[in-house]
DNA sequence: CATACATGCAATAGA
DNA sequence: CTATTGCATGTATGT
């Protein structure tokens, strides 16, 4: 949990950003780096490593090594439309830098929401603040290392949303890089030793040379450390212009590293992101100019160094207590939570969530999260799961990324969607660990699926999870995976109920991921307060007009924030299905897309399937369905049964889609109906648009409303 | 040609 | 007779 931080800088945003002074650091003979294009570890690492990381990630990626003064990337953003410069905070975070060394899940969905839109077009708008969660305190070895990057690979495929972000972002490659050992040496004193030494690291916190220690290319580490980070970022531009405003924020970095490199590691700084437009923003409300980003700067640091030793002081709490510190965490970010959620739900307050806003003189209206700009709408480029909130931002707002019809309509996401990084909650389930009995639940009892396909059953990423653990060594790995085993049994057994779990229904602790901020709210809203339907007009219930009205974003946090658990909740998108009108027809049964079934749901054994419980998001109610599959030719045909009130409370029809979940802490699934008819009045211009292809029977939609919950379903609550 | 999936439709069950 | 179940077939798409 040493809250590594980087700061990384691109290019074209040094011109606009003459943070550092280069050579002011050089000369102190303490090196300040920021990451750049050419990522040494990224060509190390497996190639794994590279498919990993998404390919759009070149944003970050691509920088040009040559150009050392990008300190942010050009792409970001308006500052408005991210008022929350996310490190990967707390609740993503957190946990995540808990349990796994990987900073992946330290892009905090704080950043996602905001930067939704962001992510799909691969843009590295983000400037993320991503505390780095490298701290594993275990050492590790080469192989552990090319392990665990295989590992995290294949967990990625679980990604989060917040994950989402990152590696749409790029993050994941930093984060990555992250873990890798690289010596930090020449920041902080005075190299002594050769850099390429991983074992140097006596100047890190005990954390961070844990986690440090971790390996890699001694080689690989130099590069990092000479083009990207230090000399990149601030040298080149600077050199450029010798200013004296860019002294000024050279030395007061400086400064700012002398007196803190006690406490923060250059990994720190080089995890710590801005986006450019954010920076730049910033810098304007902070008076602009120079001394804007003078200004902004000194807050940087300063958050940087609260946080990060905040976060250290959390590690420092043990080390082979992963789940400890998980929980901790936890706690921290659902104590925080609740205070800016009304602000920026996805930022988490005390999270490493970097909310210059907070800073800044005039916070940017809540609306800016909901930009319906298009560039928000990933419609195009890389097409983050549609499923993915943090993704899609602005999937009609539905904080689960149900969405927003229009966003995710054509909502098939690209079959190798699921290289999507996984979220840092992934890496945190511990709910497993912590004590989540009801996490079997989700199968009513059937005691061979695990609940997270992903983690139980895969080798890969159950691998993944246990050593991201802080096992010292490959023994204590083993003992945690056979402790992990166990409670898996235990769970499995134990649940019997699905929409029970710990997790309940209510308010989940420990949120490492923040949904984006609700969407409009003649979408959202209904969902969100628990209304049955979807955003059926007639579906809509008690919430008065004018609350789903377009008051909109903050109302909408409000409501969420009434509703208390909607507004951060651990969901891993598994798969979405457009309906067609056999899945809404009176057979009462979807069909759901082989892969996604295989990949995500319980492997089937029999052709009968499991009773799987899919608790309607919207709704809070708990569906007995079953997962099964049909033999058909030389394959099978994977159904979800006893599918009719489900589709008929919510109003599907065909065209809509249906989005199922699982909750990563309780294991249970979720299922979210999203209707992609134009959302009636109210309805936004561009949902309209959005809804174009496909079948758009815009027929009224029927409300079936009238089936209301049904008997089948089993209320759990609402 | 192979695969995935939407849907038709026969077989069966229940009213 | 209707509803349900399960399989088979047709079509679209990918390789």
């Amino acid at each position: 949990m040493g809250l590594k931080k980087e700061l990384v800088m691109h290019g074209e945003d040094l011109q606009n950003f003459d943070v550092v002074a280069g050579e002011g650091i050089k000369d102190s003979e303490e090196e300040i780096w920021f990451e750049t294009a050419s990522h040494p570890f990224e060509s190390n690492n497996n190639d794994e490593n590279k498919d990993a990381n998404m390919s759009n990630e070149n944003d970050f990626l691509d920088v040009d090594v040559s150009d050392p003064s990008s300190l942010f990337y050009a792409d970001f953003p308006p500052l408005p439309e991210f008022p929350c410069m996310s490190s990967s905070s707390s609740s993503s975070s957190t946990p995540v830098a808990t349990v796994a060394p990987k900073p992946l899940g330290v892009c905090s969905t704080a950043t996602t929401s905001s930067s939704a839109s962001t992510a799909s077009s691969g843009a590295a708008s983000w400037a993320v603040l991503k505390s780095d969660a490298d701290q594993d305190p275990e050492p590790v070895t080469d192989h552990d290392l090319v392990q665990r990057v295989e590992e995290r690979e294949i967990l990625m495929d679980d990604v989060d949303h917040c994950m989402d972000m990152m590696q749409n972002f790029g993050c994941i490659d930093m984060l990555e890089n992250t873990d890798i050992c690289w010596d930090p040496s020449p920041l902080f004193e005075d190299n002594n030793g050769d850099e390429n030494e991983c074992s140097q690291y006596q100047f890190l916190q005990p954390e961070e040379v844990l986690v440090n220690r971790q390996i890699v290319d001694e080689d690989e580490e130099e590069r990092v450390f000479e083009h990207g980070v230090v000399s990149g970022g601030m040298g080149g531009q600077n050199s450029g212009e010798p200013g004296s405003s860019t002294d000024d924020l050279a030395l007061v970095f400086f400064e700012w590293l002398k007196s803190n490199k006690e406490a923060i590691s250059a990994e720190d700084l080089r995890n710590i992101k801005i986006k450019k437009s954010t920076i730049e923003n910033a810098a304007k409300r902070l008076g602009g100019g120079k001394e804007g980003m003078k200004q902004l700067l000194k807050l940087i640091l300063q958050w940087v160094q609260n946080h990060h030793l905040q976060n250290k002081k959390m590690m420092m709490s043990g080390e082979d207590n992963e789940f400890h510190a998980v929980n901790t965490d936890h706690k921290n970010e659902n104590a925080t939570t609740s205070d800016t959620s009304a602000a920026n739900p996805s930022c988490a307050p005390e999270s490493q969530c970097f909310r210059l806003t907070t800073w800044l003189p005039a916070p940017p209206p809540p609306q800016s999260y909901v930009s319906e700009s298009p560039v928000m709408v990933p419609m195009t480029a890389p097409p983050p799961p549609p499923g993915f909130p943090p993704t899609i931002g602005y999937m009609g707002g539905d904080p689960y990324g149900g969405g927003n019809p229009t966003a995710a309509y054509p909502p098939m996401p690209p079959s190798d969607y699921h290289t999507w990084g996984p979220t840092p909650m992934q890496y945190g389930m511990s709910p497993h660990y912590g004590g989540y009995p009801d996490a079997a639940a989700p199968f009513g009892g059937y005691p061979n699926p695990p609940p997270y396909p992903g983690f139980y059953y895969h080798p890969g990423p159950t691998e993944g999870l246990v050593r991201l653990g802080s096992s010292a060594t490959k023994e204590a790995r083993k003992k945690r995976m056979a402790r992990q085993r166990s409670q898996m049994a235990e769970q499995q057994h134990a649940a019997a109920v699905v929409g029970n779990g710990n997790c309940g229904v209510v308010a989940p602790h420990g949120n490492w991921v923040y949904w984006p901020p609700p969407p409009p709210p003649q979408v959202v809203a209904p969902q969100q307060v628990n209304h049955p339907g979807p955003m059926v007009g007639q579906m809509m219930p008690p919430q008065p007009p004018i609350e789903r009205a377009a008051n909109g974003y903050q109302k909408q946090v409000g409501i969420e924030k009434k509703q208390g658990w909607k507004t951060e909740k651990n969901l891993r998108f598994l798969l979405q299905k457009v309906l067609k009108q056999s899945d809404v027809g009176n057979l009462g049964r979807i069909v759901l897309p082989k892969k996604e079934a295989e990949t995500h749901l319980p492997e089937l054994e029999a052709r009968d399937g499991i009773p799987i419980a899919m608790e309607d998001i919207g709704t809070s109610r708990v569906w007995n369905m079953r997962y099964r599959f049909w033999p058909n030719n030389k394959s099978r045909m994977y159904l979800l049964e006893n599918t009719g009130d489900f589709v008929r409370s919510n109003g599907l029809q065909e065209g809509d889609f249906i989005v199922i979940y699982s909750d990563v802490k309780c294991g249970k699934y979720m299922i979210r109906g999203v209707k992609v008819r134009p959302q009636q009045q109210s309805a936004k211009p561009e949902l309209t648009n959005k809804k174009s292809n496909k079948t758009q029977k815009t027929e009224p939609t029927s409300s079936p409303a009238g089936n209301g919950p049904s008997s089948s379903p089993t209320v759990t609550q609402s």
